[in-house]
DNA sequence: TTGCTTCGCACAATCGATTGTGTAAAGTAA
DNA sequence: TTACTTTACACAATCGATTGTGCGAAGCAA
């Protein structure tokens, strides 16, 4: 910047103010400060600005891990919103451990980030270490697995809605006892897909079987061991929700080895829309996400916080509504043409 | 820091080196001033410092997007690595395209990123926006898809030997009549890929037949066509080698369609080791790329570079063996015990 | 005690951009 | 022409940490 004060003659002054379009600036002097600038290929020094502005052009974002289906997605629509809106993000990545989540904010703080976007560790059971944030008046804002309540900012799925859709769509194809392979109930996804288990069962006048319901950590092989434990009971189910997809399949699996049919015998319905669900045989029925969309209202929010600096602001909970993707595997009623499955993923 | 130095009644350039453990600072000081840092949760302000010392930080990562397995899985390792050594990562994605990777860049340089880690755009055909890099002094490390020649610093798969593996092993299955799916041949990784095959044909002493090369976008439409096309002809493959797990995927469903056992009538071989190739009936044969590795070594080539500042440091490639992962779309010959597949992707 | 080295710390400039205040010059109204 | 407003820009302090230089005091040998 200097160089370019020098060789117009003007003062530093002169030149910043240009380049922000101040008001205190001649068009004419202006113009001149932007081609030159141009010319030079000028960039200006954002870790300078920041300091002198308090503000920096940075967002963090802490996620327990950037592997699968879902965290990359939202960490593409996030990086794609923000990029849009001039910022930059830096990731952390929590490894579903509070001590490093801690870690990863002081180090976002330090950054000095204009604002945060979490998902929580599945090992976060107290969330003091937020407080820091506020304190020193950084807006955050959670998506997927949140803090509940009317206090924060959040952005996540109606994950109770997804529960309810899938219940729901089991039901509608006959069966009657569904049985439900539930995950860790202090994340609030994994109650809410619990709670819309529920309210569909209720709604069909079906008392809710505690015999039905197995707790897993919704990996594959746990999927699988629960579904050896169903099959074990003297009434056994004649479908499966599963809170996941990748414990759903570990279910399915199992079924299939034990001789069973599916979704004949058995339909099965997951949750996240993998993509290996396309590809299994039958293909699963699964529960969108919204994985782009929600990294996208996550950023629009937390910009609106950012903007509203100094303003009071409600905080706001941002509620996606999931998509039930009916697949083969549970279609007990209609026929329909074998559609040949498209992985839309990226391609490598 | 002002603070600190103020109820210690020293300057603030003790209070600097006694935390930067600097020899003109006694141990008495040193232990005093470390104390109360510590109660006060003193956290340095890293823009100031990067500012001054005209070095951050941080890292920046440009890569074509965030989705599928391999770039996740490469980020991942990335940050993981990166945050070991206190760095943090900006991550930017250029959508597979040129005028987004420069921006990307501009807007990393503009954060005074100490280095950056790039992947390539499919689009990128001229290179000549990394040299802004070396003129602002900031160190350059590619991955996986690179320029290539030895005056750059690059992590890569060796994708020759990948292909290699392939094929050979197609040979060894007793395939003689073996079809590959190309990819964009501008990029080095499907090049190499291609390399691979013909020198696992020349080896076998089979003259590579241009009829059985198809060249595609890598998509699984694109591999159900080439499959078509393959099958029309007088005398057909007895084995596809697709250098993408999609492409290879969507011949497999072809074949199929078609009505050929895979692997007995067509032996299928595909690239990326995608979680999706475990659950396909058959389970795909595909080659694994290690992409965290692939992360990690970059990032310590990276700092390598930046602590070598100064000095000269000669460019250096270092290269990743890829797996062969054999699985029954492949196996002609042998008769294994049908394992059940688990996939070790994240759950959610 | 003198002379010299070493230790421990402070002063002040610096990184690059921003911004409140001050001030000429130009423009306007009376 | 005088008085006053507006325009256009410069001065200098500032954000928070770092660092070359300087200086007093303590330690040591002679």
């Amino acid at each position: 910047m200097a160089d370019l004060a020098r060789e117009l003659n003007v003062s530093m002054t002169t030149v910043s103010r240009a380049l922000s379009d101040h008001f205190s600036i001649g068009p004419a002097m202006k113009q001149k400060v932007l081609k030159l600038a141009k010319k030079y290929n000028y960039q200006p020094n954002r870790m300078a600005s920041a300091l002198r502005k308090g503000k920096s052009k940075l967002l963090g974002i802490v996620v327990p891990y950037i592997e699968g289906r879902f965290f990359p997605s939202v960490v593409h629509g996030i990086e794609k919103a923000a990029s849009k809106a001039g910022y930059n993000v830096i990731i952390c990545q929590s490894n579903e451990d509070v001590a490093q989540e801690r870690r990863s904010l002081d180090s976002l703080l330090s950054a000095q980030v204009a604002g945060v976007l979490v998902s929580l560790s599945r090992t976060t059971l107290d969330y003091r270490h937020f407080d820091k944030l506020r304190a020193r008046g950084v807006p955050l804002v959670y998506f997927d697995r949140v803090v509940e309540g009317e206090s924060v900012n959040a952005v996540v799925l109606d994950d109770r809605e997804g529960g309810y859709l899938s219940t729901r769509h089991l039901l509608d194809q006959g069966c009657r006892r569904i049985a439900h392979l539930a995950g860790p109930q202090h994340l609030n996804i994994y109650k809410n897909r619990r709670q819309g288990y529920f309210d569909a069962l209720r709604e069909a006048g079906l008392p809710p079987d505690e015999e039905l319901i197995v707790y897993t950590d919704m990996q594959q092989q746990q999927g699988a061991e629960a579904m050896r434990q169903l099959l074990a009971q003297p009434s056994p189910p004649d479908a499966v929700f599963g809170s996941g997809d990748y414990c759903a399949f570990g279910a399915m699996q199992e079924a299939k080895r034990q001789g069973l049919r599916v979704p004949d015998d058995l339909a099965i319905a997951g949750f996240s829309n993998e993509s290996f669900t396309l590809v299994t045989e039958p293909a699963i029925t699964t529960i969108d996400q919204r994985c782009e969309e929600m990294g996208q209202a996550a950023v629009r929010l937390l910009l609106e916080i950012i903007e509203a600096q100094g303003t009071l602001f409600t905080p706001r909970q941002v509620v996606l509504r999931p998509e039930l993707l009916v697949r083969p595997s549970s279609q007990r009623r209609v026929e329909v043409a074998e559609a040949v499955p498209v992985l839309n993923g990226r391609m490598y």
